[in-house]
Parts: structure tokens; C-alpha cells; sequence
RNA sequence: GCCCGAGUGGUGAAAUUGGUAUACACGUAUGCCUUAGGAGCAUAUGCCUUCGGCGUGCUGGUUCGAGUCCAGUCUCGGGCACCA
């Protein structure tokens, strides 16, 4: 017989163009059906296009999305692209061509390859974070947060090339030096823009707990919020009417302070600093600021400078020194700390270093065994005064009391989380909507004058102002508001504030009179599944705290944007290693295609390869078997004389429920495992019409293509299938006798008996082999039948 | 240093409530078909062996029964890392 051959490319350009005419996955804004919103995290549309970690990411949404269509949900399955950001503004400097056209041409092959791979995404909703009419909305969700005083500007320091003349990321200074023209950086002062997710803090945090997202990303977010409970307390300065205020998680060990250490960046250093100590002082300064905070956590090395001033323990009324030291952190609490040298590790490195006194204040009880230099656990109060004899516990509200009774000291949480730097100096971004007047003092854009357009430039580079290049845009730079001539904000918005919103904008993507209509948004969000396998922490804090925001702001009626978040991981090298091109190892996704696999054996390999959310290499070999598969598919329905009436009928149905409670559960590898095994048992039975209807509808999410041909040729609708509970039983099962926990034998009895286990125990003595084991009946200690199918006798 | 994960054949991996360890796939071997095959189909494939025994990183424990639960330990991966 001369087989015909399963062709995917031929048949995946037929359904390819189908679906470009007929858009069968256009969503419904009004239905009855039970909605669905599944998205991705949208890609940022490179030069090198599609990649096959993209493919794995984007087929697993379309597996789940098909997959609720199939069962007649009203699924909004959206497609859009992230493009604001570095490599197009460095391709801008590098060719002179306009990060717009670049980005243009990125999007149109990056639409190109999503196609090829046919996905049922709803193509009259792509966004696009670069597109005015998008960015607009953007600027307005900035406005809004203005208006709630939540982006507000402040002085930070910043990386400053005194040679280039611009600002520099953490990650383009090396060695203290410029990663362009190698001068040694500083470090400068700046008025930057802020988005206050300080002030969502809590409940960003509270709600951690109730997300249905996988635990990795929830402790990552929970530590990186880092919420401290503890208190501060002012120290009056000797000879000064300035106070010292400090954080502290341990007040119950205020006795037990014996100095002070300020933070390099502290207001006060120059104001205590006495004349001998002034030269040293300036130079440790100027010298720890200049480091970077990667220099500063590398060396643990104490080092400090005394001021030469002393402060007052309010509880001891002692005399202490301040000390200022780069361990201590200026962004964290208050910038100042209490040594407490006894129970701190810190602390007491430092006051061994330079010999300053240590007080013990907590007795460990005897039953804890801890033989570190000093000790940080609970325990018993002394050397503390009134405080002495009671629980450490007891004691930090005690002393916290104390404090407040005197006006000294107050309870306070503290957050390792900082607020959110916004602004870069940057050309491809999305403009900050604001302007300044005369006297510097910043306005909104007015809503009606939005959006404020990124306007085309001829030369992209940062110039001598620090500023972006927007600045060199004499037009851009000049607004009128109420009458009033201002000079506009030169800087763009990071890009992670674009993103920030777009599953909402996804709900009502055409919408130019508001950002989202409320009606629609409420209707299809929060997305019930969103998958990713990056930005664990930034991105998925910032659409929780923008949500929170809207919520307060009556935008939208719910407070957490995801309800259902897969993080699936990478796809490396066939070696392990990450794909790059500079190793020469990268995997195109559009040569596997073309090289005759096709899509649908693509998709499907990307879905087999391992659990979605760890880690996978490529494997050359084992896509081959993916392909088998599909094609023994395709020869069932094309190839294969049909059998009369199915010989699987319990297998098929087994299958169907596996399959169905595998993609519920995002156990993609062992659905497809369950369909191949249907499969090989169709080529040893034969096939009847009901077998590969089942098979051609469960295989649609995975290779829609196929599917759809052998379904068509079936005369089908796609439908998805149901199991019947009374029909995955077989007319005879397998029962297995145990001895002693070990396996001795297999009998094949009547299905029925399965669950009467005094048959079951009969069945197992009268076999042979069992028989002769326990031929001394005196032998048998006793018999367990713990359920339906397995015996375990137990001798002596 | 601290906090999480994970260790199963030659390889990627299954085992969903404590109940047949290694499903499915790759690779390998043999056969069929073929002018030919890097195609297709079929069979076999944890280890040692004569019966039989041993096997889920290692050492113990609980249990009639442990990959699964408990204690300890080793290794690998990830996250955080002077946050007071």
C-alpha cells in the first residue's frame, strides 16, 4: 500500500488561513457563557524574533485557552507587545534609525512568527506600549497617582560620569568606573520621580498568603516587601539640640546600647562632626557614598569614623559615642541605628574593632544551646533596671511604653521595600506628563492635552545636561497650561509602569475616551491565568499595587489583577546552558518548523518536554518522537481502515478524564504521555470512529492543526469530550498478593470482585505459588486487605 | 550565613490519599518491510543472577506495607544577603 503522508506544513497553512478569515477567536464583550481570561506576559518584540522559551511560554496559554473553548467558555485569549526600553534606544545611537521604525519592524515579524505557530489569539486586540494611543492612558494613570500625591518627587543619589556627562544605571558602572569611557563615577544628588507602593506595603503583603500563585514567587515577594516591626527612639546629642532618631526591632535591648552608628548619607554628620575628627570624617564619607552598594556588602570588613560626639542612652542616662559606618544603610529605617554589641553579630564585630564597651542585657535560658559570640535570641532581662527579671518579649513593649510615656520613642514598622524610582533619563520611553512653572514647581499636563507625544528626533544620545534627549526638543520642551508658559519633564516613565496596566487595557483595547471602560474591565478581569517565567518580584508587585490603587480609586471592583499564576521555566541548550547567541547555540523556533517538523510538533514537544515549570534542555532526538506521535495520529484517522466498534471503550474513557484533570492541574507532560498511550494501544486493537473523534478533540489544545484536519475528515464538531465513571472499569482487573510487603503474584479476577475482600483473600490463597508459601498454615501472622485489588500476608 | 526547592534507569521523566517503582518518550538492540533508509511497523531494554536477591542520594525510625511520613546527614539548584 502507498501510504499518503502526513504533511504539516501543507496543513497548518490551511487552518492558518482559515483562521486569518473566519477570526474564530474573536472574544465576546456580551455572553452568557462563562467567561475566561488567560494571558502571557507580553514579550518585548527583539530584533532576533520569536525564541522557543516564547513558544513554550505562549503554548501554554493557548493549550489552556483552547482548551475552555473546546469546553464552551467565553475565552478573551489577547496578544500584545512591551516595547519601550533600552536595545531599541541603543539601536537608535548605534544606526541612526528611529527606535519607532525599529520597533515597527520588530512587531511586524514577531505577529509574523505567533501566526506560524497557530495560536487562537483575539488579533483585533493587539496592544502595543509604545503606540500614542496606548501611552496615553498611560500618562493618565500617571496623573492619577499624582493627584493622590503617590508619585511625588525626591532628591536621591544617583550615578553621575563626570566624563559623559549623564546618568548611569547600577549595572553600567564597573569598578567604580565608567562602563563607557572607564572614568571613575560619582556619586550625585538628583531629583528623581517616585511611585509611593510604600503606602499599599500591608496589604501587599497581607495578601500574599491568599494568591493562588506558586510559593516561590510568594516568599520572594514577601521577603523583598520585608516588613519589620519594632520601634523608633530619639537620642539627644550632648551640646546639641538636634536628636539622634533611630529603628529598632529590639528596643528590649536599649539598656545594652553603647553607641550610635549613622549612615555615610546621614543630614547630621556635618553638624556633630568636631574639628579634629573633620578631616577623616569627610574623606570615609565621600569614599563609602562612591561605593557601590555591591563594593559595600562585599567587604564585611568594619570600618567607621568616631565623630568625636556623644549621645545620650535615655535608659542608662550614659554618655555614648556616635560612630558613622557604611554597614549602616541609609535607605533602610531611619538611617541611624543603636549598637547593642552583645546581641548583635554586627554590633559586635564593630565594637571589637575599635574597642568600644560591650553590655550583655539578656540571660539565654539554660535549656538553648548556642555557643555564638553573641547571642539573638529571646531570654531573660537583666542589667536593665526596672526592667530586669522579665521576658524579652515583655520587655520590647515595656520599653517601648517607657519611651512613649517620655516622648522619646514610639512603635513603628519599617519596610525593606523601598518606594518606586520612576524616572530614567532616557529618550524611548514613555513621556512623564508633567511641566514645570517659573519657579521649578511641577504641574500636571492637563487630561485634555494628553497624550504628550514622544516627538521624532534626529540624534538619540543622553547630552551634557544629564538630562534626556528629549531635552534638545526645543518644540517638545515648551507647553502652555492655563495661560501660563512651563517647561516640560524631560524624563520617561520605566518601563515597568507601562506594563503595569495592560491586562486591563486588554478588556477594551480600542477605547479612546478612557483607559478602560468599567463595564468590561469588571467583566473579563482579574485574569484568571497568567503565565510567565520572569519578573517574579518587580513586574508582579507593580500590577498588585496599581490594582490596589484603582480599586481605591473605584477603576475597577477587584484588588488582585491574577487570580492564577504559572511560572514556567526556561528551555537551555541541548548542553544545559542558557541559549545565546554569542555561544551559538540557540534554537530557532521557525528552522524547527521549517525543517518539516511544523508547528503542531513544535507546540506539543515545548508541552512534553518536563513539568512547565522547571527548567528543560533541548533535545534534538526526543522532538523526533513528538512527530512519531502525531503522525501515527494523522494514520489512524488518514491511513487506517476503521474498525466496527471500539475495543478501548474503557481506555478511551480513562484517557478523557486524564487528559481533562492533567490540563486543569498544568500537568501538560503527562497529558500528552496519556494520549500517546491511547494511541499505541489503537495500532494493537484498531481504531472505530468514537476512538479517534475522543483523540482528535484531545489533542486540539496541544496540535490544533492536526486536530482540526482529522476532525474535519471525521465530519466532527471539537466539542470537548466527557468520561463516563461507569465505563473506565474493565470487565477483569489485576489483584496483587503481597507477603510480608513483597510481591509474589498477580491474578487477573472478575472486576466485581475487586472490592470484596474476602474474595480477594480467597483468590490469593488459592494460587499456587501463594499456596506453597503458606503451606504451614501456623505460619501466617495475620492478612491485610486495605482496599479493592491488593493483599498482604503476613508471616513469621 | 539565612530561607525555600530538588535528588528515581544510559537520558528527559511518571507514580494525583502511604498500596504493583521506573508510565510516556529519547537512546540502544533485534526482526519485518524496503533497490535503499537518518522512513514506517513489531519486539526487547533497572542491576546482579542458577533458584533467587538488590534497587528511588546516604543512615536510622514509624507502618502489614515508604519514592511518598518522621529524625539526622550529604549533594545540587534557586532566592535573600551588613535591612538593625
Amino acid at each position: 500500500m502507498i501510504m499518503s503522508h502526513y504533511d504539516p506544513l501543507k496543513i497548518e497553512e490551511k487552518w492558518q488561513k482559515r483562521w486569518e478569515e473566519e477570526k474564530p477567536f474573536a472574544a465576546k464583550d456580551n455572553d452568557n457563557r462563562p467567561k475566561m481570561y488567560l494571558a502571557e506576559m507580553f514579550p518585548y518584540p527583539s530584533g532576533a524574533g520569536l525564541h522557543v522559551g516564547h513558544v513554550r511560554n505562549f503554548s501554554i496559554v493557548d493549550c489552556l485557552a483552547r482548551f475552555y473553548t473546546q469546553q464552551e467558555m467565553n475565552v478573551l485569549r489577547p496578544f500584545g507587545y512591551d516595547t519601550f526600553g533600552l536595545p531599541a534606544e541603543n539601536y537608535a545611537i548605534k544606526t541612526g534609525i528611529a527606535p519607532q521604525d525599529v520597533t515597527k519592524t520588530n512587531i511586524d515579524n514577531f505577529r509574523k512568527q505567533a501566526k506560524r505557530l497557530g495560536y487562537a489569539i483575539d488579533w483585533d486586540r493587539e496592544i502595543n506600549t509604545s503606540d500614542p494611543a496606548y501611552y496615553k492612558w498611560t500618562q493618565w494613570c500617571f496623573l492619577q497617582l499624582f493627584k493622590k500625591g503617590l508619585a511625588y518627587q525626591a532628591e536621591n543619589y544617583q550615578w553621575w560620569c563626570p566624563v559623559d556627562q549623564t546618568v548611569l544605571a547600577n549595572e553600567q558602572v564597573e569598578n567604580g568606573c565608567c562602563w563607557r569611557c572607564g572614568h571613575e563615577v560619582e556619586k550625585k544628588k538628583m531629583k528623581q520621580w517616585f511611585f509611593k507602593i510604600t503606602a499599599y506595603a500591608d496589604e501587599l503583603l497581607d495578601e500574599i498568603d491568599n494568591l493562588d500563585w506558586p510559593d516561590k514567587i510568594k516568599t520572594m515577594q514577601k521577603n523583598w516587601i520585608g516588613r519589620s516591626e519594632g520601634a523608633e527612639i530619639d537620642f539627644e546629642i550632648k551640646d546639641h539640640k538636634e536628636t539622634v532618631r533611630v529603628f529598632t526591632t529590639r528596643p528590649d535591648t536599649l539598656f545594652g546600647a553603647t553607641f550610635l552608628v549613622l549612615a555615610p548619607e546621614h543630614p547630621l554628620i556635618t553638624k556633630i562632626t568636631t574639628e579634629d575628627a573633620r578631616k577623616a570624617m569627610t574623606q570615609y564619607c565621600k569614599d563609602a557614598i562612591k561605593k557601590s552598594e555591591i563594593e559595600r556588602q562585599e567587604n564585611k570588613e568594619k570600618t567607621g569614623v568616631f565623630t568625636g560626639a556623644y549621645a545620650i542612652n535615655p535608659a542608662t542616662g550614659k554618655e555614648i559615642p556616635i560612630w558613622v559606618a557604611d554597614y549602616v544603610l541609609s535607605g533602610y529605617g531611619t538611617g541611624a541605628i543603636m549598637a547593642v554589641p552583645a546581641h548583635d553579630d554586627r554590633d559586635y564585630d564593630f565594637a571589637e574593632k575599635f574597642d568600644l564597651p560591650i553590655v550583655k542585657v539578656i540571660e539565654k535560658p539554660e535549656d538553648i544551646e548556642d555557643d555564638s559570640k553573641c547571642y539573638h535570641g529571646e531570654g531573660t532581662i537583666i542589667n536593665s533596671g526596672a526592667f530586669n527579671g522579665i521576658e524579652t518579649a515583655e520587655a520590647r513593649d515595656g520599653i517601648t511604653d517607657w519611651l512613649e510615656k517620655q516622648g522619646i520613642g514610639h512603635k513603628k514598622v519599617t519596610y525593606r521595600m523601598r518606594d518606586w524610582l520612576i524616572s530614567r533619563q532616557r529618550y524611548w520611553g514613555c513621556p512623564i506628563p508633567i511641566a514645570y512653572d517659573k519657579n521649578g514647581k511641577p504641574h500636571a499636563i492637563p487630561e485634555d492635552q494628553l497624550p504628550v507625544l514622544l516627538p521624532k528626533i534626529d540624534d538619540y544620545k543622553p547630552d551634557s545636561s544629564g538630562r534626556s534627549a528629549l531635552a534638545k526638543s526645543e518644540e517638545f520642551m515648551k507647553v502652555t497650561i492655563d495661560g501660563e508658559e512651563m517647561t516640560r519633564e524631560t524624563d520617561t516613565l520605566d518601563g515597568y509602569a507601562c506594563s503595569s496596566w495592560y491586562l486591563w487595557r486588554y478588556t477594551d483595547p480600542h477605547n479612546d475616551k478612557e483607559a478602560w471602560s468599567k463595564e468590561k474591565v469588571n467583566y473579563w478581569a482579574p485574569t484568571d491565568v497568567y503565565c510567565g517565567g520572569d519578573h517574579a518580584v518587580a513586574h508582579l508587585l507593580y500590577i498588585r499595587f496599581w490594582c490596589k490603587f484603582f480599586a481605591d480609586e473605584g477603576y475597577l471592583d477587584f484588588r488582585e489583577p491574577v487570580k492564577k499564576l504559572l511560572y514556567n521555566g526556561y528551555i537551555n541548550a541541548p548542553d544545559g546552558k542558557k541559549m545565546s547567541k554569542s555561544k551559538g547555540n540557540v534554537i530557532d523556533p521557525l528552522d524547527v518548523i521549517n525543517s518539516g517538523y511544523g508547528a503542531d510538533t513544535l507546540r506539543t514537544y515545548e508541552l512534553f518536554i518536563g513539568p512547565y515549570n522547571q527548567d528543560a534542555a533541548w533535545s534534538t532526538e526526543a522532538i523526533g518522537g513528538v512527530y512519531r506521535f502525531l503522525n501515527r495520529c494523522w494514520s489512524l484517522v488518514f491511513d487506517k481502515e476503521m474498525i466496527a466498534e471500539s475495543k478501548t471503550v474503557s481506555l478511551r474513557h480513562k484517557t478523557i478524564k486524564k487528559v481533562t484533570e492533567d490540563i486543569y492541574r498544568a500537568n501538560f507532560n503527562t497529558a500528552v504521555a496519556a494520549m500517546m498511550e491511547f494511541v499505541n494501544e489503537l495500532y494493537k486493537t484498531g481504531a472505530a470512529k468514537d476512538d479517534v473523534v475522543a483523540l482528535a478533540k484531545l489533542i486540539k489544545p496541544f496540535a490544533p492543526h492536526l486536530a482540526c484536519e482529522m476532525l474535519e475528515k471525521l465530519g466532527s464538531d471539537d466539542v470537548w469530550p466527557k468520561w463516563d465513571d461507569a465505563l473506565l472499569v474493565e470487565d477483569s482487573v489485576e489483584m496483587i498478593v503481597q507477603v510480608n510487603g513483597k510481591l509474589r503474584a498477580r491474578i487477573q479476577i472478575p472486576a466485581e470482585d475487586a472490592a470484596d475482600k474476602a474474595k480477594l483473600e480467597e483468590y490469593a490463597k488459592a494460587d499456587a505459588k501463594i499456596a506453597s508459601m503458606i503451606a504451614d498454615k501456623e505460619i501466617i501472622k495475620t492478612i491485610v486487605v486495605p482496599q479493592g485489588k491488593l493483599v498482604n500476608i503476613v508471616v513469621k
